[in-house]
Parts: C-alpha cells; sequence; structure tokens
DNA sequence: TGAATAGTGTCTGTAAGACAATATTCC
DNA sequence: GGAATATTGTCTTACAGACACTATTCA
C-alpha cells in the first residue's frame, strides 16, 4: 500500500537591515537535490516524539540552530506538493536573531527576502507566505517580536522592530507606555550607547517567564 | 517499515442553551471501539485532495453534515496518543449552529460539554481544548461567532453568542457599533419577534463575502 | 395602557497620539 | 556648549462604556 510521507519544514525568519529575511538551505538529496530550500526532513519515529521534536532536530542537525522560539504553523498537505506522492508536511517556523543566523552562514545557508522569497520547491512559498503572515499578526498584539531582537536590546531598537514587522511608524510614548504595561521587560545593569554622541539607552531583557510564553495585549499595539 | 499514521480528527462546535457543546461519536471500529470520540478517520490518497477534503468527507460521512465555517486547528503527534502507533492527526475545528446538529443527532451525534468534556480517547481532549481556546481567542476580534448564530439572527441573538464565548457581558452599544463598523451585515426584510410582547427586532445574516472569510477588528470586540 | 425588549442619543472616563520639554552622552 | 538621541510630561482627540430616552410590539 502507498504510504504518506510525513516530513516537517521550518520557516526560520529574521530581521535584517533590509526587512524581515528567511533561511534557507540547499537540499542534499532528492527530489530538488541541491536547490535552496526550507530546512526539513522526515519524522523519525524512532527518536522524535512529537513534531516538534522533529523541527527541532532538523534545524540543529542541518543548521546548528537551537532557536528560542518556534511555534507550529501550520500542516500541509496533498498529491501533489511532493514529487514522490501523497504527502503531509507539518510546518512550523522559528524566530531567531540576526547574530544567531551567523553561525548558521558558515553551514550554508542563505538568507532571502521572506516578503518576496525566490522560487521555492515544494510548496514553501506558501509556507514562508504564512509564517509572516502569523508573525505580523501576532505582532500586533503579542510580545512575539521580542524574539527577533535578541538576548538584550534598547527600547528603540526594539520599537524598530515592532515598526519593521507592523511596517509603520509607532508612537514612542504610546509604545512605551504598552511595553510598561506588558511588564514582560527586565532592565539589564548598565546602559548602551548606539551610533555615538548621545544619550545612551537603557538595556533589557525578556523575563524569564516570557522567553517561552507570549505575553498578549487587550487591546493591540 | 512501521509507517506513520495519517488521520484527521474534528472538534465540531455549536452553541446550546447551556453553554459550548462538541459533538462526540461512537467508533465503529477498533482502537476504542463504540467508544465516544471526537469525527475522525483516516486520510485517504486516493480521494482526497488534502487533509482539509478528509475533514469534510469525514464530518459529511459520519455525520452527515456540511459545516459552514471549517478550520485547521494544529497537528497533534507522537508515538503514544494513537495504541497503533507512532501518529499524525491533523485536527480541525468547525462551528455549526445548533439546529444544524439536529439532523446529526439521528446518525448517533451526542453533544458534550466542550469546557469540561468527559474522558475520550487518544489525545481528543486536547483538541478540544485547543478548538476551544482557538475559537474563544478569535471571539475577541473577529466576526467568528457569526458562524454559530445560524443562517439569520438578531443582533440581541448575535449578542448573546458573543457574551457565552467571551464568558463576560457585553455593552450593547459599544456591540453595535462594532457591527456597523465591521460592516459585515445585511438585514433581512420582514423582522422577528422573540418571546412575545415587545418590539421585534431586525433580522440579519451574514454578507456572502464573510461565509468562509473573517472579518477582523482592529481593536478587538 | 403597561410590560417588555429593540434601537438610539448623549455624556463621561480612559487610552492613544501629538507635541514638547528635559536628560545624558560625546565631541 | 552643541548635536544627537533617550526618556518623560502634558495636552488633545478618539473611542468604549454608562445611562437614559424613544420605538414597537403584544396582551
Amino acid at each position: 500500500m502507498n504510504q504518506i510521507i510525513c516530513t516537517v519544514d521550518v520557516a526560520l525568519l529574521t530581521l535584517a537591515e533590509d526587512g524581515l529575511k528567511v533561511g534557507l538551505l540547499r537540499r542534499e538529496r532528492e527530489p530538488f537535490k541541491s536547490v535552496a530550500a526550507l530546512p526539513g526532513g522526515y519524522i523519525h519515529q524512532e527518536s522524535d516524539n512529537d513534531a516538534r521534536d522533529a523541527a527541532r532536530r532538523v534545524l540543529m542537525d542541518k543548521a546548528g540552530i537551537d532557536p528560542p522560539y518556534l511555534e507550529q504553523l501550520a500542516t500541509f498537505s496533498g498529491p501533489a506538493r511532493d514529487p514522490r506522492g501523497w504527502s503531509v508536511s507539518i510546518a512550523y517556523y522559528a524566530l531567531v536573531p540576526a547574530q544567531l543566523l551567523e553561525q548558521a552562514g558558515e553551514r550554508g545557508m542563505t538568507l532571502a527576502s521572506a516578503d518576496h522569497p525566490p522560487q521555492l520547491p515544494f510548496d514553501h512559498r506558501a509556507i514562508v507566505a504564512a509564517a509572516v503572515a502569523r508573525l505580523r499578526s501576532k505582532s500586533q498584539y503579542s510580545s512575539l517580536p521580542c524574539h527577533l531582537a535578541g538576548e538584550t536590546f534598547t527600547l528603540p531598537q526594539l520599537q524598530k522592530v515592532y515598526e519593521t514587522l507592523m511596517n509603520e511608524p509607532l508612537n514612542k510614548v504610546s509604545f512605551r507606555r504598552k511595553m510598561t504595561e506588558m511588564d514582560m521587560l527586565d532592565p539589564v545593569e548598565g546602559r548602551l550607547e548606539s551610533a555615538g554622541a548621545h544619550r545612551p539607552a537603557q538595556v533589557y531583557r525578556l523575563k524569564a517567564a516570557f522567553r517561552d510564553e507570549l505575553q498578549l495585549l487587550e487591546r493591540g499595539l
């Protein structure tokens, strides 16, 4: 009997100077051997305790990345998305600060625009589009973007992250009021200077309670 | 080689007098034969064009229901959730007005509390919990609850639906302002009287554009 | 006419955005 | 001191909720 192919794929998202990026790797095997695609692979029944485990394993094995934020996105399925036959891909998306991706660059990972990705095999463009939509949607009313800002960051930096994701300028006073209200940041001793001759900004880090769990806002922004 | 089991399960949600309900069917086969569970079944590679098709087919075949709203919820997976072995269940949730479920009652469907479901096989309780959480979350800021109100409904009826889902009373004036702002309802000619001696309410129906697509609110409620 | 609920007008408090003043750093 | 950006204070505007009034039906 013809069996359904069960895989996981991960849209690894990060924020670069020129916008939101998705990480791609050249495929090591057929189909689409040596074509750039989302990191993905078969579920291993012996070693994976669930699909999330499989996604983590794939990221670690193929890119050397242990993502600080990983969430199930959606499952893509059908007879035509994979030339090998009827397939199911449980898709995840991960958020990684730009710094962390540098290591992965050495392992062959390249970054492509997440908003206008190049041609990709399978239905990976649909997966990327869904990941970007999910990220943008959740950015409206949650702490999700913090995971793109890195381990520590200043409020002006974090505001720029939100602004890039939401694609609109935010009111500085309102933004700070919201961040205070969310009560999810811890100030880090010492401060940080930016480009130079001006007042340095306070450095913050996400409170431990919000590393794995999102903080939601009642009214958005 | 041991193959992964690929199934779909559907949490069929409806609103009764005493709260949110989930539809259960007695299983026709092993495992858990004749135990009440969510409607579900194998993906059929020959006939299903994707997992959503499988979910529709399962609902139609086993309950005779063509749900007005059906959305992918999440995928549950692991070696232990199904005694047959490592399995993947692509879970969906469907919203059905109470009226529509009456037909299904004749086909053996029973309703259980969705908030406090009885013991269920597999990880069906987790699926129900996820479906309820998703519904409640989306009710805050979208037109989703309309699909529980039936084909046509009055604004007071719709407000009660929202109130039940959100588990809090809503301001009448604000609620109506929001509904007007969302601009998703068409008034139906004629009116409707409720329990009797008082002014009848205008009957509305969802505009066609919002039958399959949700309308989202900027600020919630 | 009275009871009951539908639908609307209006006031008030709260929260978001605009604007601007103050703070702190490097040169 | 001057430039530049961080941070905070305050005013204005928009919107959500409270309250109350009008509308419409049935008995």
